[in-house]
DNA sequence: TGTATTCAATACAGAACTGTATCCTACTCC
DNA sequence: GGAGTAGGATACAGTTCTGTATTGAATACA
């Protein structure tokens, strides 16, 4: 029952991966499939004998990464709900722990929005996940301020949505100064203040 | 005294403009050099007689757009900040006219941030523009709140870097959802909430 | 063990792109 | 109006990339 060395689904698995290293560092439209072939490894002919196109490569890629973000924090969201802490440690938490590498995520969510922004298919797949994540912080939202006695003045999901804005804007705030700023700090410092703005205790 | 049919300037100037809109529309890596000639009318002759490479227009590219933007920025402060209204009227107002399409405006800074993330020089150089911008602004927030006798519980660069947050935040979701949330309509329900939260009258 | 099949490597043809070297034309200035 | 020059077009060589057709090796299976 031993896993055989030449597998469809495992090389499938290093050119994906390959991917997400060689786009992260060129941009989608900057690699090469050759480019990808050499960090997984392989030559074209692998490449070609697992998918039609670098276009379909790039939906797999996106289809796999943000399944297993939303199987990451699916399994995160029972954990957080019922750990002792504020709403703003949930989402910290949530937002944080998803995520492995920060940088390589940005770059990737990124260039898959700039495709998106160009490519109405890709825009309809990236909404859909979009939706996805919404609705998973929605719920870790709404179970942690009914838990802790909390109401918000504006509905749960325009909540999030703003969560969310900001969490990507210091991203990237942070990422393009290094130096200046330490990773997650601007967010640590803005996140307080947008949960204050909206949510008060109930009673 | 009239403008000879075929200046320098004016050819690099056609360049220029037809850079923007094809990097708007393939980005930097996925536009040709012959893709921008085409648009702007020329061969790819014109071109190497006015730039060395893609990189060297890109950079031009992003230094006459953020000239522009900042000249324009300086040109509205005057008026936004001695016209009657909030501080968030002067705010939207600055992020809405100051930039003229936004989803090209997007596009194109957007593509630049993953440059830069890329590219130290262009990080170097957006951390400039980016740092001129927030001055601005940051004065504009000034001058307005001591007006309006306003005081932040947090410094006033940090609030900015907030404002800038959220406002590029609430445009990426705005574009990527364009049947579903209308333009501008994330922003303008987002910055009142975060205008509240940090600011309050001083007396 | 021998045969069939699967999967990646290799070889190849064609397209696209870059950069340069040269040519041509329209102004400039005498 | 004729020589000189500036600026863009054209032609070309070299490289890189893509996609396909074929080959070769490893695995499964009888």
């Amino acid at each position: 029952m031993e896993p055989p060395k030449r597998s469809r689904t495992a090389t499938r698995a290093r050119l994906l991966a390959g991917a997400l290293e060689v786009f992260a560092e060129r941009g989608f439209a900057g690699a090469s499939v050759e480019d990808i072939c050499d960090q997984a490894g392989f030559t074209r002919g692998a490449f070609y004998s697992n998918f039609t196109s670098k276009d379909e490569l790039v939906l797999s890629l996106f289809q796999a990464t943000t399944d297993r973000l939303l199987e990451q924090i699916e399994a995160l969201l029972p954990e957080l709900a019922n750990q002792p802490g504020t709403l703003l440690d949930a989402i910290l938490g949530l937002l944080d722990e998803a995520i492995g590498d920060q940088r390589q995520w940005h770059l990737i969510s990124t260039e898959f929005t700039l495709h998106a922004l160009r490519n109405p298919d890709a825009a309809r797949a990236l909404n859909e996940q979009r939706a996805m994540f919404r609705a998973s912080l929605t719920r870790l939202v709404e179970e942690i301020s009914a838990a802790s006695h909390l109401q918000f003045s504006v509905p749960a999901e325009q909540f999030v949505r703003l969560v969310i804005a900001v969490h990507e804007g210091a991203r990237s705030q942070s990422l393009l100064e290094p130096g200046k700023v330490s990773p997650g700090s601007l967010e640590h410092a803005f996140l307080p203040i947008v949960l204050d703005a909206v949510s008060r205790p109930s009673h």
